[in-house]
Parts: C-alpha cells; sequence; structure tokens
DNA sequence: TTATAGTTTCAAAAATTATTGAAAGTTATA
DNA sequence: TATAACTTTCAATAATTTTTGAAACTATAA
C-alpha cells in the first residue's frame, strides 16, 4: 500500500466512522484529512482534497471549531484562515466524549428521570414503565459519571483505566 | 404526565437515541415497545402500537432477533408469533456493547493496522500518517479490550467498574 | 390437495439528510 | 471609501435511507 492509498483509506475510514457517531461524513473527513497533515490547510486545500464544495467545507469546519477540535489559525500578513486539528489522541478522545456526553446522554437521563416520576396509579402497565425507565435512569446515570469520571483524568485515562479493571 | 403520554415520550425518546447509535427509528422503537410491555406482542399489535406498515416491523423484528436483543415466542396452539426483548438493562448493555464493538470498533482497528503498517518511505508525509495511525490503533485497541472486559463481567459491571475507579 | 393464517421480500415512493454554488456578507488594505 | 480577498448563508438539488404495500412464499389443518 503507497502513501497516497493508505491516507485515502484513512479518510474514507474516518469518514464512515463518523456516521455512526452521529457526525456527518464531511465533518469526519475534514478532521482525517486535518489529523495527518503536516501543516494546517486552508478552506482551498481542503476543498481540493476532498473535493467537496466551498459551503460544505465552510460549514463542516465550523462544526468542528464548536466541538472544540478544530482551531482556525491566523498567519501574519495572510488573509486567508488556517486550519488544524487536535494532534493528541487522548486528548481527542476526551473532547468527543466530553461533547456525546452532553449532546446526547445527559438529555436522554433527564427525560428518563422525568418519564419514571409519573404517577404510579397502580395498573401493571405503569408499573413496568416506572420500573424499566428507572432502570435505564441507573443504568445511563452510572454509565455516565464512570465516562465523566474517565475523561477528567487527563492523562492516559484508558490505559489506567483498563490496569484498574484486569488485575 | 399520564400513563400514554409518559410511554409515547419513552418510544420516541429512544427511537431518535437510536439513530445516533447506527440503529434506525422503526427498530429502536419497537425495541423500546417491547421493553415496557408487559407480555410479549404480535406483529399486528407492533404494527397498531407504532403504526408501522408490515413490512417494515418485520424487517426491523428481523434484525433485532439479529442483534440478539429479541426473542421469538411461540404459543402452544397458536400460529402467530411472539416477540420479546431483553428486560434485564444490565444484560442489553451488554449485548449492545459486544455488538458495537463487533460491527464498528473491531473492524476499523483493522484498518488502523493495515494502514499504519505501510512502509515508511522516510518522507515528513508518511512519517505523520504512521505516527497518527499508530496511535488511534493503540487508543482504539486499549479502549475496545476495556470494554471487552466491562461486557464480560456480567453482574452490575458499571457499578463495579465506577467503584474502582473512583475511590 | 386446497384453503387459510401467517411471514418475508423487494421495487417503488416518501422522508430525511447532505451538498452545491452563487449571492450576500465581512474585513483588511490601498 | 472602494476594491479585493476571503467567508458565510441558504434555497435548490442530489444522495441516501427508510418505509410502504402488495405479491410471493411457507406452514398448518381440514
Amino acid at each position: 500500500m503507497e502513501f497516497q492509498e493508505a491516507k485515502d483509506k484513512f479518510i474514507s475510514t474516518w469518514g464512515s466512522l463518523g456516521t455512526l457517531w452521529g457526525i456527518n461524513k464531511a465533518m469526519a473527513q475534514i478532521q482525517a484529512l486535518l489529523f495527518i497533515s503536516t501543516k494546517p490547510l486552508t478552506t482551498e486545500e481542503i476543498m481540493e482534497e476532498l473535493q467537496i464544495s466551498r459551503g460544505n467545507t465552510s460549514m463542516n469546519v465550523r462544526q468542528l471549531i464548536d466541538w472544540g477540535i478544530v482551531k482556525k489559525e491566523l498567519k501574519a500578513g495572510e488573509r486567508k484562515e488556517y486550519f488544524s486539528t487536535e494532534k493528541d489522541v487522548q486528548e481527542l478522545a476526551r473532547i468527543i466524549a466530553e461533547e456525546r456526553s452532553r449532546r446526547e446522554i445527559q438529555p436522554v437521563i433527564k427525560t428518563l428521570q422525568e418519564i419514571s416520576s409519573i404517577k404510579d396509579d397502580g395498573t401493571k402497565n405503569t408499573k413496568e414503565l416506572i420500573k424499566q425507565t428507572k432502570a435505564l435512569h441507573d443504568l445511563a446515570t452510572t454509565a455516565n459519571a464512570l465516562l465523566d469520571k474517565a475523561i477528567n483524568h487527563k492523562q492516559n485515562w484508558v490505559s489506567s483505566a483498563l490496569i484498574k479493571i484486569i488485575k
């Protein structure tokens, strides 16, 4: 496998993974491109490399900035904006986990909480609904706390968590 | 909030969560419906409750069975098939985590492994590609091992893992 | 067998989501 | 303040994904 092939494969693998995570293809591909780039890139360069339109590039770069994964860099004496991504995988994982918790897990926990607090009218169906949503609420809360704890141990959390559990 | 409203809210919350996980809406809603049902349901009942077509119901129930989340039940003297889902949240989480690992994480690990093993031709770009894909490969491998360890501690893994890490 | 009660399949339609591209907007500098 | 260089917006279009529904299929019982 040559460099170009490997690079394309990396970008497309990351791109399709993104879809699975609720991140769109272009957004994931831009991040992938920046992740293996040796220097910050301009909108033009991203468009050229990924063969996507200016509008698409602009919108998705903004979203990556929103997520806190991509940073804008300005070069002295140049009008163009240069973009670069977080290069440290641990930090990248931390940011993604945190955003996902905030955007997805926490709202669900809140809803489960609301549902599980409905008035128990004594019927079998209501009892089952309360019981099962409570169980999910507890699971989600615990899993989220675990994730939260993990992502706040900035350095090497995965390895240290692993060691603790495995042994 | 009354029972019916709570029930609808639960089904739609679970449905939209599913989308985020690469599971389609109907599939997630069927699972949600079964999860709070006090008895196994037939195709007819599912169609009726969720207002979806017969074909849609059939295909998505099959997928849930494939995932190992839903089981078919036959009643003596009846031709109809009844469906029920795993009711224990811990076990449900275990199955979902395991399936996601198998379907998504493991193939990506394999691809990252392939990409990071390309021949180093000494150029800066190749070196960066190798370095970054290796780093991702290591992270994914470790995270996956952690998940694997966790899901194989059938009982109460989340809580016990949490206790170990928090203290 | 044949009728009946059920399930599955799949091409077409509908719904959703992503992408384009050109116009509008912004900002730096001459 | 005018122009050039660049970015953003957004309605229209394209691509993708989901859903439908009717025909094909399967199994049981009379």
